[in-house]
DNA sequence: CGAATTTGACCGGCGC
DNA sequence: GCGCCGGTCAAATTCG
């Protein structure tokens, strides 16, 4: 089925739209934004706002006074900023020399030859500038793709040690978290170290959780080689569902494979055979990433967020739940760029715009649109990362749960909603107010907790949870939920406080949700070695804004 | 007049 | 099988 809905469509099919589509799609996968680290920097600054060209701002990315202020989460980039000073740094000298050349010229020379040598010198100087806007074009998309192993790495790398302090720290074996039936899940869950993020954050699985019920709970972990394989065909085929565990009762089941119990956080491991269905991991990946969604959430009485993009609506509904209505807009600052966006208001607080992002672009962004895409970007990408083909998906995954959520848990939130994995950044309250005050999570439900559920489970952390789902994937235990430190706490309220008194908020809202992001990647991944200064900068519609916050 | 938006119809998935 | 719902399409309409 090519065509989809459509009015006359299916009367007369039109192939330049069914070809468009295509190559939407085949063009999806193929691009990397730079992620979350990167885009802190991107807004320039009000002394980089004097300076002549874009390009020059651009290539003051790597100027060492910014590197003076990229935290410590960002220490790896440096390494990479490095190599990429190596490469640029001809370029940057040679655009400074050229300005104060050019001055020293005027003053000295006399008026025809400066006319002269002038004409050809700007000539000279212009194709120089074309030539080097080329190159920190091309020299940019490197960065995104350096940017983006290096967080893939990193993230491995975080989720070796996060293992490593788990196993030290509990006595659950990776043995007895694989179960067999409802009770002893449900012990599990009361236990609940390890287990229940990992089933949350596994992505890279389909669910059928009729299979997955029969499977664990009748086989008794003795399975029909059959139905398993039959279990992994429907998984390899069906794009959409993505999560490894589905809500059955008051426990989370999970399929489970006896044989090999790896290969159930590690999908692609184990390529489906000769199916005719059978498609390329490119595709299932760019499935992964068409599907992963990023919704923020943030105070707005515009009716839509400008986040330096170029939308075009194309549809509007009634949202069952939502009096408002909700819209559909898709990227046009590239024909084909599969990027799309919902944009909503809240029920319960209609001043709450919540704007879902859910794709990555296809093209290069201008500098305002692309910390909003990184940020997204690097959302979809850590979730995209639970499904990579080995073991480390799962601690992957199990990451991006810690690293996001356990110092900011007012703030992003994890939705393993059927049948889309979606990121929530909560940028309406400060974590502060959330913490002690009941806020009822608007036209979505909180299961009740089940019987089993841990009593010890942290209040705030029901309250912060902000779930699109038709259950809550999330569940962390007591030992998961970590209290936002202090300082983590005044960032965001800093942030947010900024944010939301911006009300040209574009760049602001990238900036603070990237910093919010690095911020948590810092507090969860080692004890605070001294206070640093995060300085986010926004451009303001030609009036630069700054603020500060610390972080630790 | 072209671009952008509106709006009703259509499709696929899912639950009953 | 049927109805509901979310998402998409494209003709009609509005806007600049």
């Amino acid at each position: 089925m090519e065509n989809k809905g459509g009015g006359g469509l299916t009367l007369e099919p039109k192939p330049f739209r069914a070809i468009k589509r295509r190559q939407s799609m085949d063009s999806a996968g193929g691009f990397e934004f730079p992620i979350s680290l990167a885009c802190r920097e991107v807004a320039p600054s009000p002394r980089e706002n004097q300076k002549s060209t874009a390009v020059i701002g651009e290539v003051d990315f790597f100027s060492s006074e910014k590197k003076a202020r990229v935290s410590p989460p960002v220490a790896i980039p440096l390494d990479l900023m490095i190599k990429k000073e190596d490469l640029t740094i001809n370029t940057t000298l040679h655009l400074a020399n050229t300005g104060s050349d050019q001055s020293t010229l005027d003053e000295g020379m006399s008026l025809n030859e400066d006319d002269k040598e002038g004409k050809t010198e700007l000539v000279a100087m212009q194709t120089e500038l074309g030539r080097m806007t080329e190159e920190n074009q091309r020299l940019r998309g490197l960065l995104s793709q350096v940017t983006n192993n290096y967080n893939a790495l990193h993230m491995h790398f975080m989720a070796l040690m996060q293992q490593r302090n788990q196993n030290n720290k509990t006595s659950i074996t990776q043995g007895q978290e694989i179960v067999s039936d409802h009770d002893q899940l449900k012990k599990q869950e009361n236990i609940g170290v390890t287990i229940v993020p990992r089933q949350f954050m596994d992505l890279g699985l389909a669910a059928d959780a009729d299979e997955a019920s029969t499977h664990s709970s009748t086989d008794g972990g003795s399975q029909d080689p059959s139905s398993q394989s039959m279990a992994n065909k429907e998984r390899s085929t069906n794009s959409k569902e993505m999560i490894v565990f589905e809500r059955e009762g008051s426990g989370l089941v999970r399929e489970e494979s006896p044989e090999n119990s790896s290969h159930v956080w590690a999908p692609n491991n184990q390529p489906k055979v000769g199916g005719a269905g059978e498609k390329p991991a490119e595709q299932t990946q760019e499935a992964t990433m068409r599907k992963a969604r990023v919704s923020v959430r943030a105070r707005s009485e515009a009716p839509m967020i400008a986040d330096g993009c170029q939308w075009r609506k194309y549809g509007q509904k009634m949202a069952k739940g939502n009096p408002c209505p909700r819209a559909y807009y898709r990227c046009t600052m590239a024909t084909g760029c599969p990027v799309r966006k919902q944009v909503q208001r809240c029920a319960e607080d209609r001043s709450i715009l919540i704007t879902t992002y859910e794709g990555n672009h296809n093209h290069p962004l201008p500098p305002p649109a692309m910390a909003m895409a990184s940020t997204t970007s690097a959302a979809a990408s850590m979730l995209l990362s639970g499904s990579m083909p080995s073991n480390d998906g799962l601690m992957n995954s199990n990451v991006l749960a810690r690293t996001i959520l356990p110092c900011s848990t007012s703030m992003a939130t994890i939705s393993a909603s059927a049948p889309f994995p979606t990121v929530t950044l909560d940028l309406t309250q400060s974590p502060n107010s959330l913490q002690y005050q009941q806020r009822p999570p608007p036209q979505f439900h909180l299961p009740p907790p089940p019987p089993s559920q841990p009593s010890s489970l942290p209040h705030i952390f029901g309250q912060a949870i902000y779930n699109q789902s038709k259950f809550s994937g999330l569940q962390l235990s007591s030992a998961e939920v970590v209290k936002p430190p202090h300082n983590i706490a005044d960032t965001v309220t800093a942030a947010t406080a900024a944010i939301t008194a911006d009300p040209n908020f574009t760049a602001a809202l990238a900036a603070a949700i990237t910093s919010i992001i690095g911020g948590t990647h810092q507090a969860g991944s080692s004890s605070n070695s001294g206070a640093v200064n995060n300085i986010v900068k926004v451009n303001n519609g030609g009036k630069p804004a700054s603020w500060s916050f610390p972080t630790s």
